[in-house]
DNA sequence: CTGCTTGCAAATAGTTTGCACGTTC
DNA sequence: GAACGTGCAAACTATTTGCAAGCAG
């Protein structure tokens, strides 16, 4: 797993980019973290090694990272939510580039849904479906 | 619409809420908006018609509401997010009442990333489904 | 009159930014 | 020695909370 972080570290730079202390120490906490953390948790990891780490470092090597391609982020939206009425069920598409978001009614979600409930024992709320990508106009653009 | 709200405020005060004015405001506002709005969003329209209302009052108001089943709130998640390396595809399960996140891998998210791309122009990063609901131990709650 | 509601101000959480200095290539 | 990256502190955004006063039922 050092090995990873080094393969890294070698994309970052052949990217123009540099391979700095900070930036060592956050892809080795990445590597070797559970399946996923919240960028306050990475922060409070790397401080454990490297207590000169910035939490600010470390939210833009994420997103430096993530221009790269070498990390993703998923939006659990804890905040920032839009409200409805609850008599229209729908799902949302948020263009990750242009930020639009277009309702849509598709029934391949209840089949989802469906496996979900009975293969997970998780029951979704259709309502709340909301699916990140890119919309046809941005799909070209980084 | 009027009566929409009437109806509302019915059966607001029928679990034991009042019918003030500054409710009443607020769910104009609401049925009266496109599609879907942000809390400040709903804050702005109201203040046009009723500049004492509060944008707090906004929020405790939509979130009685949540309560009570007459709006519904999505999460479109731009702030707090989880991140991970980008080698491992999963998609999300988030429990809406414990906040317990599961990693699944389904194949029907394939077939609604399909019907998306084919039908909707929109190209879905699979890596990114979030899904909120109920976990099996938290479904028979409020 | 009882207690749900409100307005206000202040607190919070998560994240971002400006700036001057340090490091890497 | 340029360009990139960092630490620090301060700003920001969306939201929440404590409290005293205000209305609804």
């Amino acid at each position: 797993m050092a090995s990873q972080v080094d393969d890294i570290l070698r994309s970052v730079r052949s990217s123009g980019g540099r391979a700095t202390v900070a930036r060592r120490v956050i892809l080795e906490a990445l590597v070797s973290a559970p399946n996923h953390l919240t960028a306050d948790e990475l922060a409070e990891r790397v401080q454990a090694k490297a207590p000169e780490v910035h939490t600010a470092t470390v939210y833009r090597n994420l997103d430096a990272l993530k221009e790269l391609g070498i990390v993703y982020q998923v939006h659990l939206g804890v905040r920032s939510s839009y409200w409805h009425l609850s008599n229209d069920a729908h799902q949302h598409l948020v263009c990750d580039a242009c930020g639009l978001v277009r309702h849509v009614q598709v029934a391949a979600f209840d089949d989802v849904a469906t496996v979900l409930a009975t293969g997970f024992d998780f029951h979704a709320d259709v309502r709340h479906f909301v699916v990140v990508g890119r919309c046809g106009s941005c799909v070209g653009h980084a």
